[in-house]
DNA sequence: ACGGCGATTATGTATATACATATTGAAACG
DNA sequence: CGTTTCAATATGTATATACATAATCGCCGT
């Protein structure tokens, strides 16, 4: 029956969001299993007291993400899981250098202190404005240029950073340890080197270039976002695992 | 002046696909580049003379996809190609498609079946001789081509797919649920498109693109080895994790 | 000039309605 | 008895309309 009736607390503020979330609750718990038939657009719109276009909006998007299945005049479905996670570790670049069997050197190339700029708090997915604090750094194979380095760090999660020069130390091993970091994202991709980092890889400009991104936070404060460029020849990542768990 | 009218060819079908297809086809083209606003909800409807409505659900799920950002009283812009990609863990291809609003379209370009060269052997990690079977194959996001696929089936651990034409459905999907997979390994690097990609990608030569390598083992024999090519432009891979739980 | 305030504007959400489309199940028919 | 036809039904798409919300612009008064 109905469960709504006064619309007391919940999340996405709007109806269809909480529709939504609804149904996808019941089919992440478990509580409608695969092949569960889900109530009928109509009968959803009767007990959300609402219509039925605001319903469809609901389901077209679970169907969308892969939820559950739609099959004219029988209904809406459950799907099947069918997804497996990977993680991918995080690579500690003295690691991987030394790995390989070469000499490894970091050098700090830039350190500026500012108030975050709107590109900043984009990188960051940073709320407020605030200080941060911009790096920029070296990390030599031998003596070939292997990574750039590209990195913020924010100053309100982190202060103690603002007192560091990082000639020494390397900013991902300093944080490491002082920061316990509750979640991350990577974002990989190809690009073309600019100048600015064709000349800091010592490649050519237009060479193609893998960028590793990785954002982190601590307990839903954003701590710092890292960008690595690598030169295309020098870096292949690697991630090995096995399907469930 | 509009373009439609009489509702020439068109792919998706519906009007908010179309309007959809159009618009990221401008943005992954390039033709619109971040940062630069669409147009309004109300001259799009003018435009593909429809219902503001019609658009909105075009827009809205471009902005959902990653694509565009939306702004209350300013209007619609293109995001900088932080594009979307579903977390590293699923890798189906149509699944990342058809989350960016997109219409997926597969074709298999190529099939031979043949004793395993050196280069087979070494990329399926395979002990001895044996038969393998080469496809290449071509993932479309709307009209545009979104990564290009060139794999090798252990015929010894799949002898199934031997008989397979690949016509229709793509060999990734094909494998899963046929051969479970024990144990898998992505490579991921960034390389220059040689003519051959570049041809299949219709993006030029030399431009960046990823590449993601994968095998896959089942019960320690290696099932297959896969390499998807994705311009540069059109796909990042995103990994979000936590430690734990 | 400066700061506040309301009007304007684009998007966000929801509604009632309409018709299209695919599929099921049952009735009609050879 | 099998097949065809047809109506019922659930989803798919589109429309016109309405009001909410947020952000911007310009006006106004101090």
């Amino acid at each position: 029956m109905s469960i709504v009736e006064t619309a007391d607390a919940e999340a996405g503020g709007s109806l269809h969001q909480r529709i939504l979330s609804d149904i996808s609750e019941k089919i992440l718990s478990g509580a409608w299993a695969p092949g569960h038939r889900i109530p009928f657009e109509h009968e959803l719109s009767v007990q959300y007291n609402c219509s039925r276009m605001t319903v469809n909006k609901a389901l077209s998007q679970l169907a969308k993400a892969g939820l559950i299945e739609r099959r004219r005049r029988s209904g809406s479905f459950v799907r099947r899981p069918q997804s497996q996670a990977a993680v991918l570790e995080i690579h500690d670049i003295r690691i991987e250098v030394e790995a390989l069997g070469l000499p490894y050197r970091y050098e700090r190339v830039a350190r500026h202190k500012r108030r975050s700029s709107a590109e900043d708090r984009a990188l960051l997915e940073l709320a407020n404005l605030g200080p941060v604090l911009a790096l920029e750094c070296g990390h030599f194979a031998g003596e070939r240029p292997f990574a750039h380095e590209q990195r913020l760090i924010n100053l309100a999660a982190v202060p103690d950073a603002a007192e560091e020069e990082f000639l020494a130390i390397a900013p991902g091993p300093w944080l490491i340890g002082r920061v316990p970091w509750s979640e991350a994202e990577h974002r990989i991709r190809a690009v073309a080197a600019d100048r600015h980092i064709a000349a800091a890889l010592e490649i050519a400009a237009g060479a193609p270039c893998l960028v590793v991104e990785r954002r982190t936070w601590s307990a839903d404060h954003p701590v710092t976002h890292v960008r690595f460029t690598y030169a295309a020849e020098s870096h292949t990542l690697v991630a090995r695992f096995r399907p469930q768990g």
